[in-house]
Parts: structure tokens; C-alpha cells; sequence
DNA sequence: CTAAAAATCACCCGAAAGGATGACCTTGCA
DNA sequence: TGCAAGGTCATCCTTTCGGGTGATTTTTAG
């Protein structure tokens, strides 16, 4: 930009030199000229200020809400492994999912159109592989695990 | 900012008045004077500039992750509310908390040193203002309401 | 200070849950 | 083909829970 300057003053002053010649400078008053001159020169001042400064940088920091699925995944992927580690059933999953729920052992059973004493004997096995000793601790156990919700 | 360029050229034509009175202005080469003018011009386009142009502004826009916390926030605001609604007493929640721990009455009262009886009245009154008929559906409507965990 | 609410404990009874064991049937896999 | 695993059902017995009722002592709030 600096050259561009000088080589805009060099300019001026030779357009002013051909001027002199052709048009007969002096023929006209020194204020016209000055004028002209302010003119331009204000002009380069504006185009010289957009090309100077530095644009001023505004930094938007947008907080982005992220939804937490990649803990869901993980628990996702893990859940098959603890279920297998436990070495539960699918029946007996069914079963640990309704005692969940708050269901008695009559009301699984009337839900899963099996007999109360199936349910008890799944309900047994499920404290079993749980290592539990009440139903309660069961679904603790479980959710504790990541097998319930 | 039109009114400060007029009257910045007025006071050029004025300081130059003044100055071919002072100074002899014939005295010096017009070229000189063409170069001062020329570079005041310039400083004032440069200015002029500043004030007349929209300010270069490059957004920069950085999204951050945030924890979805809102939702635990409004969970933990909620909670109080919630356990208003059930009526439930500081005691009562204790023993709930044990309950959902998976712990027997028995337990529960010799983690909290009161009897089994008290501890039998306390969860009959948990059920009864939970609408629950068992401990484990007791447990799962709080879970539910956001009363516990 | 006093009434209401909360916390404590007790007893009884029936229902639900848990422990142990045995049996029968289907299915999948070696 | 045969057997292991899962699912089904049953019986007996014990423990735990839940419902109902009553009572005494703190604690709290008006």
C-alpha cells in the first residue's frame, strides 16, 4: 500500500506537469487545483483505510447443545455384555423388567399368560443370577448394571 | 461527517489565504504545496473513512459443546415440588431411599437404629401416599416423579 | 403455649415373596 | 440322536410385606 501511495503522489504530479502544458496551467487559480487535489487525495485516504485496517474480528461463541448419546450407545453395547455376564434369560429379562414396573408376581404372571408358580420360579433364578436376596434389590442390582432403563 | 469535509476544505483554502500573505506563498514551488495538501487530504480520507465505512467485522463463530445440564437442573428444581405434592416427611424419605437400595424393614432399621414396627409404619405411609400397594412399585412411581435418583 | 404433624413403637393377621426341590416339555446344538 | 438349557408348572415351608389399629413422644408452626 505504500508504493501505491507514492506511485498515486507521482501521478499526481505528472498528470499535473502534462496538464501545465496542454491546458495551461496557470490559467486557472491555484485553489481550483488544490481542491481537485483534496478531492482525490481523500478519496486514496478512504480506499487506503479499507485496504489499512485490520477487519475487527468478533468471535460468536454459540453454545451447542449435544445430545448425550454416546453414553446411551455405550450403555447400549454394554448392556448385551452385563446381561451375559449375569447370565439371565430372555424370559427371565422379561420377567426382571415387569418386577421393575412394581408388579407382583401374580400380575407378571397374568401378563405373561403363564402361571403364578412359572413366575416364582423365574423370579427365584433371577435372584439367584443376581446374587440378591429380595426383589427390590434386584432392580437395584440390575439398574446398577445398566440391564433396566 | 459531509459538514467536516467542507469545512476541512474551507479551512485549507483559509490556512492557504492566510499563508500567501505570511509566507510568500509564491515564494515555493506549487509542487510542494501539492504534496502537503495531498497528504493532509490523504489523513483525513483515512479518518474520514473510519467514521463513514461499516465496520469490518469477521464473525467467527465457535460452537462449544455445553453439558446438557438443563434438564438435571430442572430435574433438581422439580424434585422438591414433587415430594411436596406426595406429602412425603424427611423420615419417610429416608427410609424410600433405603427401600429403593433394595434393603429389607429389617435392614432399614438397623441402618437408621429404629425399630422394625417403626419402620413398618414408615413404609405403610410411603405406599399409602404413593398410591403404591408394593414396595417395588413404590419405589418405581418415585423414580418416575423424579424423587429419587 | 397449644394444636397439628411427625416420629416412634407395638400387635395381629393375611397376602406376597422367597427358598428348596422335583417334574415335564420343547428347542437347539454337538 | 441325545443332552443341555430354557421354559413351564407344582408343592411345602419360612420369611417378609402390607393393612389395620392404637398409643406415646418429639417437633413444628401458628
Amino acid at each position: 500500500m505504500l508504493p501505491a501511495y507514492g506511485f498515486a503522489l507521482a501521478a499526481l504530479l505528472l498528470g499535473m506537469k502534462w496538464l501545465e502544458y496542454r491546458f495551461l496551467l496557470l490559467q486557472h487559480s491555484f485553489e481550483i487545483y488544490a481542491g481537485l487535489i483534496a478531492l482525490v487525495f481523500t478519496a486514496l485516504g478512504i480506499w487506503l483505510a479499507g485496504k489499512l485496517t485490520a477487519p475487527k474480528i468478533r468471535t460468536v461463541i454459540i453454545e451447542k447443545e449435544i445430545q448425550a448419546t454416546i453414553q446411551d450407545d455405550f450403555a447400549e453395547s454394554q448392556r448385551a455384555e452385563e446381561i451375559a455376564r449375569t447370565g439371565l434369560s430372555k424370559r427371565e429379562l422379561d420377567v426382571l423388567e415387569q418386577m421393575a414396573q412394581g408388579l407382583s408376581n401374580q400380575e407378571i404372571a397374568e401378563k405373561l399368560h403363564v402361571s403364578l408358580n412359572t413366575i416364582k420360579t423365574h423370579t427365584a433364578r433371577i435372584l439367584e443370577k443376581l446374587e440378591a436376596s429380595r426383589r427390590t434389590q434386584a432392580v437395584d442390582f440390575a439398574r446398577k448394571r445398566g440391564i433396566l432403563s
